[in-house]
DNA sequence: ATCAGATATAGCTTTTAACTATAGCTATTT
DNA sequence: AAATAGCTATAGTTAAAAGCTATATCTGAT
């Protein structure tokens, strides 16, 4: 019996797929269906019946996936046994600021406890790391790239503002507009550059620079700004988001390395899930 | 972490020696340098100390030990709860009578807990089976065979018999001698060609079977008689040896086979080990 | 009836785990 | 002290296993 083909049975009994569980263990398709076939033939029971929209266990796949699981705990369990003696293996991440917290958690959450003898240690970015966490515009030279997330720049309106009620914001429609600098921003620049050729002039009130402030800011009706669209901050439902019509600005949050390390491929792997699904 | 390897380390532990876990588990030693040095590469530990004699396992190695052996022991309990649902496979050997109860049980323990799920039948050897364990004299025409043990005919005399004072048997020391007749035997006809061409008669005091009687009747007294010297038999302190000079009679016992079978292989296996060592 | 989404199959490539041969080390024997 | 025997390690090769891509096939849903 191989510990390899049980991992995959148990990814495919919790994905309730071979093909989802392929993309989770980053193998083809065929090689979960040839691993499954061979777990079925050594142990002579059907473990899923294939259907059109996945796989089901059977009961005896049923009765296999505690026991699979606990032997594959116990595996686990004697390798840390082992490993937790010897030298912590550290990593340093470097991290931008304001990326949202709570995917950036659920990935790091991913990470270490896919590799849990290591000691993960979060770095601002300009500080020296094993990789960083950063917007594409901040790579340096030598630095290789995998993309993670990529989002647009959207306008934050108080949901009381005149412009939250058309469904779409002209670049005419800024002219004038109050408005807050969040610097620094890689969108602001490119922003600045195209109304400064269209002649148009916002009304800056205010400079600061983390978003959470500018979003409190557009909430007490200081003016509107322009932020990054991520997850955590389109929750805001006292706000009013809205694209710019014909001006696309988007951030691409990259993991960013010079190395490659046994424990940054893990960490490329986890970003690859991400970045699928 | 590998299932294999772990067997392998498990192994090489309780023979302390690398080249003879390889025989253990038929592969070369090389295989098992390679196995051993991919689990401390792993586990980031140096688990065997070598030295010129063998090996001897570190602490760490020590405390591998109880804990790859639970892990090995668990994964084969999973195989064998479904196995066991299944068909349990049966198979038929066929043993000639008067080898040795003790020799024939280890073997056959050595079988039956190798496959666990198979349920061994011992039949007489003539009848219907998958495999035989019989003399090399009693193999059919379309069999195949494997050595397993090879003895000598000896001279077995009461410990008071005159012969016994003697450190070589002569030919001519058996004319006229009280002998028991045991058979069928297959060294019998042989020593009985050579004695009439040289013009030897040995003196017939009993015809019997089973070579327990024989022994039973040199230690009467009622004369002498040939048997294999299996180990079992030469235990016998109350009675003596000998070989006769000039007159080589051997017996080889063979696993005889027609057709190969996974159960067969095992058997092969066992077989094998038997006698390389 | 077609389509989309899923698993199975075929053929090929890469990786891994064997093997053989041999080097190198060390305790024992000559 | 030199030779030997018995181990493990290394190098190079071969064969088997596991992976991949492309594609066929099946089936429920549109």
């Amino acid at each position: 019996m191989d510990l390899k083909h049980l991992n995959y049975f148990i990814t495919v009994y919790e994905q309730k797929s071979f093909s989802s569980a392929a993309k989770y263990c980053f193998i083809a398709q065929p090689s979960i269906s040839a691993a499954v076939a061979q777990l079925e033939q050594e142990l002579q029971q059907v473990l899923f019946t294939r259907h059109a929209r996945g796989v089901t266990p059977t009961e005896q796949g049923e009765k296999l996936y505690p026991l699979a699981k606990q032997l594959i705990g116990q595996a686990d369990a004697i390798k840390q046994t082992f490993l937790s003696q010897g030298i912590q293996q550290s990593f340093r991440l470097g991290v931008t600021k304001g990326l949202g917290v709570k995917r950036m958690s659920a990935l790091l959450n991913d990470f270490t406890s896919a590799e849990t003898t290591m000691e993960l240690t979060l770095v601002p970015q300009h500080e020296n790391s094993d990789a960083r966490i950063i917007i594409k515009e901040e790579l340096k030279d030598e630095e290789k790239y995998h993309l993670i997330w990529q989002e647009d720049y959207l306008l934050v309106l108080p949901i009381n503002h005149p412009l939250s009620l058309k469904d779409e914001i002209q670049l005419t429609d800024l002219d004038g507009l109050a408005f807050i600098q969040r610097s620094p921003c890689n969108a602001w620049q490119m922003l600045n550059d195209t109304l400064t050729l269209s002649g148009i002039q916002l009304d800056i009130r205010a400079k600061i620079q983390t978003i959470d402030y500018a979003l409190g800011l557009v909430r007490a009706g200081l003016g509107c700004a322009l932020v990054p669209a991520h997850p955590e901050i389109i929750e805001n439902t006292d706000l009013t988001f809205k694209a710019i019509d014909k001006l696309q600005l988007t951030r691409e949050i990259v993991l960013a390395y010079q190395h490659t390390t046994p424990l940054l491929r893990t960490l490329k792997q986890q970003v690859k899930l991400i970045s699928e699904f």
